[in-house]
DNA sequence: CAGACAACCGGACCGCCGGTCCGCATAGCC
DNA sequence: GGCTATGCGGACCGGCGGTCCGGTTGTCTG
């Protein structure tokens, strides 16, 4: 790659956080993203292939600290703990991540709306809580279970949920919720 | 209302639920449907205010005779039987629902995807499942559970589900998941 | 039955979006 | 300094949801 190809695919990155941040996902066309980058439009789709691929490489970019906290002992989140805690410490993480995150999570939902399950850090995210909640509770079926488990973290849902009471009212939600389904 | 506006909206609605049958969701556009319908498109927004509108319609015409269930008593499904049991009814019901008219599940789900709590069929779902989940369990953040279990029926989650064991193991993964999470 | 009016219809039209394409520019290498 | 592969920009495309208005038609009245 290219040292402008590069310099450009960074822009790009960071024009599509500041108008997330500003604008809200629905109002993010790849139109502004490019124009706001200072960039053609053939760039942005040169380098993400799409409007998923945009937004599938911010959220992995945004949860890399977290991919590699899941595979790294040492913490709650870490292997070494007790499956029923490690979950219960990974959606607490991921309910933070969704607060920070809130607009990508909205924008990223919609780019992927068909094929939903398709998305990397989907896929790795479902492998994970879909072992923990085998270990934890043999009884159900996990895969399903942790689909579930994820859909808590809909845009819509934490958006409306943090409008009633800020993350702690979320991460609490998600906890009670979590326990009780673990019993 | 006119005699032929009854017809029309008549039509549009049969012609939406063909092409939902015949091609899936994400190729009814709105000309098709009108067309389809042997209508102008713009009978169809005049009918139905928007493609929101249209499918909210469809999925409560389809919702009507479980709306009426949930408020006559004499099944488990009505006033009169325990929490618990009213509401895996629900759920069991709700999945046979979903099975029915999936592709109209998932349109329906694009449709309304801003504001999805907004839908009339899906406050009202809401409201009951967050009244049972609240008797049932106490303890749990009710409102937020209730949009949890109605997540379940998030169409790519039923078709993934369904496509490795059909309605069967969508409803014992449902029926498993709720008495989990009711303890 | 005739006439008149309101309700309704059709489809051309609009702006926007995601995605494609190709002639031009330039970075990087010899 | 010159050559080439790589990358760039933005005009362009098809399709979408949604609007609008000139013409049509059901219906009510006398």
């Amino acid at each position: 790659m290219r040292a402008d190809a590069t310099r450009n695919r960074e822009a790009i990155l960071r024009a599509a956080e500041e108008l997330l941040a500003a604008h809200g996902a629905e109002h993010v066309s790849l139109d502004r993203v490019a124009a706001a980058a200072g960039v053609g439009k053939g760039t942005v789709f040169r380098r993400f292939g799409s409007r998923t691929g945009l937004f599938q490489e911010l959220l992995a970019e945004r949860a890399e600290a977290l991919a590699r906290a899941i595979d790294t002992a040492g913490s709650p989140l870490g292997p070494g703990s007790p499956p029923r805690a490690r979950l219960l410490a990974f959606l607490d993480e991921l309910a933070g991540l969704a607060e920070r995150n809130l607009a990508l999570f909205a924008a990223h939902e919609r780019a992927c709306a068909d094929d939903k399950y398709a998305d990397p850090t989907y896929v790795r995210w479902h492998g994970h809580v879909t072992a923990l909640v085998g270990e934890a509770r043999p009884d159900l079926d996990a895969s399903f279970a942790a689909h579930a488990l994820l859909g808590l973290f809909d845009a819509d849902l934490v958006g409306r949920v943090m409008a009633e009471g800020g993350v702690t009212r979320l991460r609490s939600s998600v906890r009670g919720f979590a326990e009780a389904l673990l019993g």
